[in-house]
RNA sequence: GCCCGCUUGGCGGAAUUGGUAGACGCAAGGGACUUAAAAUCCCUCGCCCUCACGGGCGUGCCGGUUCGAUCCCGGCAGCGGGCACCA
């Protein structure tokens, strides 16, 4: 009995396909293309599990529809800028871009260990000026067409380190590095004007009918389109303050307006602002609320506040009936006009608002069936459907005739006017970072913000830096960002600031279809035939931004004239992450999953046998060190073993957790394949042979497993069931060991046989293609399986003429029955109701009714 | 807090999306081969009653629709993910 040398092998057909530049693509608009994208990586230092479920994932769809006769790009890059690289250049003084490209040296090693089907003539990095300058040349065409601005923006500061801090930098509303208290801080940005397409973003999504649900529905929230009014309170300030004459509100509930009991403010609403310049309480205030941290959780989750300003707002519709005017830590700036009226009854956060501050709670939306006298709403705001109440001239209407008339009283008053808003804000993207694309602006004392010519792009970054200080190291630089302005040679000030790196990965797509082109970002015609990519592969943790900056920079770009793509990605596949159970010492110190050994059913450390705990199964993270390192997987067991661990079992889409067993599994389903086709019982015939007409009954069950196998494969491949492929190529493969078992003495077994591996072997292909390669040149073909075509299913071959019919009575299981296909009705219900267990079940009783489901189930009801 | 998802044997999961629940695999138990071990092969394997034939129960929990519900509807619980400077 022999075993499949991996090691070997796998070398050998990489080198084979990587000789004959087997995945070089070029466009060539006679035949029908596919571009099969997975979310490039970034190059953290080494691939982990993730990286290879995904790839896996994307190399299975490429290699078939190769198969399949596609002219298939599948190209890689780098996502190259980023934050971590300034963190390694901190904690290990190394720059970030020689870390940088050493991680990609290191990664596209490992990526090359797993035997993708990758062009890699395409590969790209983004912190390559030959990379970058393009965008930097979008970004100034955006500038032109108004699509990108500057204002004044709030960001996470750390006073002790001096820098901006990211969301996730901030751990309990402190610097994660300094513990210092976050400070909230204004600072002058570039943003790009993303709401410009709100509505096209938000209805296109329509169109995505190859993405999941529950993105589209994510983006949809994101995008958060609502209806409402925008209106003006007048307001009254008491002695002694002076503020602005109104304040305009927006609502989209204005039905409940006779509800409302107090207004609030954002604590940087410009009212609020002017308030704390003449009061110190305020500003305390004001600052309170701005440390709770930028993000939209933190907001919403804290408790909530608010700050009486003393001054009153004047109900519109009621003269003299005056709502105090409160500075509330839970009004976002950002959204609507950044300022509200509360309505405790029928939100839950203004009534959370209004117990705590006791202010009046009226209920004006009844539900149907409840008393308007008595209806009351506790502690949980009525958000439902209802009739109106205590409301005047909106009495009696239902919430949407209230809306309407409410609106248009107020538009009638001149007071406001209905408007439609969006939660989605403009992107932000400037970064007080060193490691990422320079801005391409000048700022000049005398003509102002001047635009980096374009012959003078790219504007690079400078080598010699340092991160020995706190800061933007292209801040304290000595030279590099002084420039001649280029309008009117004064001295003059780079930008400082650099792009979030969500810009890189939000054309990176294009730059495949000629990653090469100089002068310009991609070629236009070449371009227009691979885009739309067709199938995107990644994270589900991308489904909202990264996927609507490109959605968005797609756009941009088509509104600039570069390109006349719509929508950047036809197809989506978000797939689930990889999880391994985590191990801690007595201490509690976590422990990698290679220190760990199981003996005797308990788990104790490798070193010593000391005690573990075995903790919860989670998503595989550096922290809690419950990795597992693939390039040692593959080294042990090689790349299909590992390929084909990340396919079976769990559905992509959902988490998978790698185990030992699993892998184990892996790796001996290879050998039995290995030795299913390197060792058959009997001598195969050689290829091409044909069938005989004459064959036995095993024989031609097998016939039928291969040709019903083959269909319901390319059906599970294309519907992303790679786990259920999986399991018909194990189906197949016992079928055919069962056959082989048994063959000998029949020339047709033997025929079926090696029509059978034939099949297996080309099955295999996307998900095992070294072990693929290997068994196909043993069952003698010259040719590479690679350049082979996928096999088609002889549908007449494939199909049963007996059907397995189950038999209820009353809905429970008596019998099965196997009946010819198609069987008449009347046949089928007179030998269920001749089946003696039924006869037992009816005892007697008379049959009421018999559902006949052809080749399914016959249901006698009694 | 808001939004989204998930829940089926000891475990991962399957069930042609309203028609035989548990395919395929992992683990476990028993057996064969072996001086022995590994590897490999064969058998058993949702729970309960029964020597068996067979029967009862069973898809997180409660209820509904239906001849028939893992699937559809209403309610509840638990777990996980996202929330604008991580990528």
């Amino acid at each position: 009995m022999s075993r499949y040398n991996v090691r070997e092998n796998e070398a050998k057909w990489q080198s084979a396909w990587a000789d004959r530049n087997s995945f070089a693509v070029s466009a060539d608009p006679a035949r029908p293309k596919y571009f099969v994208l997975e979310m490039f990586p970034y190059p953290s230092g080494r691939i982990h599990m993730g990286h290879v479920r995904n790839y896996t994932i994307g190399d299975v769809i490429a290699r078939y529809k190769r198969a399949k006769g596609f002219n298939v790009l599948h190209p890689m890059g780098w996502d190259a800028f980023g934050l971590p690289a300034e963190n390694a250049a901190l904690e290990r003084k190394v720059h970030p871009g020689k870390w940088t490209y050493e991680n990609i040296a290191t990664m596209r090693g490992q990526l090359q260990s797993m035997g993708l089907a990758i062009d890699w003539n395409r590969e790209i990095a983004t912190c390559r000026p030959e990379y970058y300058r393009h965008e930097q040349k979008m970004f100034l065409d955006f500038l032109k067409a108004g699509l990108a601005y500057r204002k004044e923006s709030w960001v996470n500061w750390d006073p002790v380190d001096n820098t901006v801090l990211a969301n996730e930098q901030v751990v309990d509303g402190r610097g994660w590095r300094t513990g210092a208290l976050v400070e909230k801080r204004k600072l002058s940005q570039w943003f790009l004007k993303i709401t410009h397409f709100a509505d096209d973003l938000l209805s296109a999504l329509a169109t995505l009918d190859r993405w999941p649900e529950k993105v589209r529905i994510m983006q949809e929230n994101w995008i958060g389109k609502s209806t409402g009014l925008r209106f003006r309170f007048q307001l009254t300030a008491p002695e002694g303050i002076s503020t602005e004459p109104e304040v305009e509100v927006f609502t989209t509930r204005p039905d409940t307006l006779f509800g409302a009991s107090f207004v609030g403010i954002s604590p940087n609403h410009p009212i609020a602002l002017a308030l704390a310049e003449k009061n110190p309480a305020v500003a305390e205030f004001i600052a309170d609320c701005n440390r709770v941290g930028t993000s939209e959780e933190a907001i919403e989750t804290a408790e909530k506040k608010g700050f009486d300003t003393g001054i009153t707002a004047e109900h519109p519709f009621v003269p003299g009936w005056t709502l105090p005017v409160y500075i509330a830590n839970f009004v976002l700036m950002e959204y609507g006009t950044g300022a509200i009226f509360g309505c405790p009854a029928h939100d839950q956060r203004d009534l959370d608002f209004a117990r705590k501050y006791g202010l009046k709670v009226t209920p004006v939306v009844v539900p149907e069936g409840e008393d308007p006298a008595t209806f009351d709403v506790g502690t949980e705001a009525y958000t439902g459907p209802g009739l109106l109440r205590n409301s005047q001239f909106l009495d009696g209407m239902d919430v949407e005739a209230a809306k309407q008339a409410a609106g248009e009283r107020i538009e009638a008053m001149g007071r406001g006017q209905r408007t439609t808003i969006f939660r989605l804000r403009d992107w932000g993207v400037s970064r007080q970072r060193y490691w990422g694309c320079p801005i391409p602006v000048i700022h000049c004392p005398s003509c102002g913000l001047v635009h980096v010519p374009e012959d003078q792009l790219p504007v690079t970054l400078p080598d010699d830096v340092t991160f020995d200080q706190p800061g933007n190291p292209l801040d304290r630089h000595p030279t590099w960002k002084h420039v001649a302005c280029p309008t009117c040679g004064t001295a003059a000030v780079r930008e400082t600031d650099t792009f979030d790196t969500f810009i890189e990965s939000s054309w990176y797509f294009l730059r495949f279809a000629s990653p090469r082109v100089e002068g310009q970002a991609f070629n236009r015609e070449e371009a227009a035939y691979w885009l739309p990519v067709d199938q995107y592969i990644g994270g589900i943790e991308h489904a909202v931004l990264h996927l609507l900056y490109a959605r968005f920079w797609t756009r941009a770009l088509s509104h600039v004239g570069y390109t006349d793509l719509k929508e950047p990605f036809e197809g989506l596949f978000t797939q689930g992450m990889v999880t391994h159970a985590t191990y801690q010492d007595a201490e509690g110190k976590w422990l990698l999953p290679s220190d760990v050994d199981v003996v005797d059913g308990k788990s104790v450390q490798r070193e010593g046998g000391g005690p573990v705990t075995v903790g919860p199964i989670i998503k595989m993270s550096k922290s809690k060190k419950n990795v597992v390192d693939p390039a040692h997987i593959i080294d042990t067991y090689g790349a299909d073993a590992a390929r084909l661990f990340m396919l079976s079992d769990s559905p992509p889409d959902r988490d998978l957790e790698w185990t030992e067993a699993g892998i184990d599994g892996a790796w001996r389903f290879i050998n039995r394949l290995w030795r299913l086709v390197t060792e058959p019982s009997v001598t195969l015939p050689p290829a091409g042979t044909s069938i005989p007409a004459e064959l036995s009954p095993l024989a031609t069950d097998a016939r039928r497993m291969v040709h019903k196998t083959v269909a319901a494969i390319g059906e599970d491949l294309e519907r992303f069931r790679f786990n259920k492929a999986v399991a018909r190529i194990r189906e197949l493969s016992n079928a055919l060991e069962k056959l082989d078992g048994k063959a000998g003495a029949d020339a047709g077994d033997a025929a079926v046989l090696r029509e059978g591996l034939e099949v297996l072997v080309r099955l295999i292909g996307p998900m095992m293609p070294h072990l693929a390669e290997e068994l196909w040149s043993v069952l003698g073909h010259d040719t590479l399986l690679v350049d082979s075509v996928w096999p088609v299913a002889d549908e007449a071959l494939a199909t049963e003429d007996t059907a397995t019919v189950a038999v209820q009575v009353n809905g429970k299981l008596r019998a099965t029955l196997h009946l010819p296909k198609d069987i008449a009705k009347e046949e089928a219900e007179a030998l269920a109701l001749a089946e003696p267990n039924v006869q037992r079940a009816l005892e007697g009783k008379p049959v009421r009714k018999v559902i006949v489901v052809p080749n399914r189930v016959i249901n006698v009801v009694v």
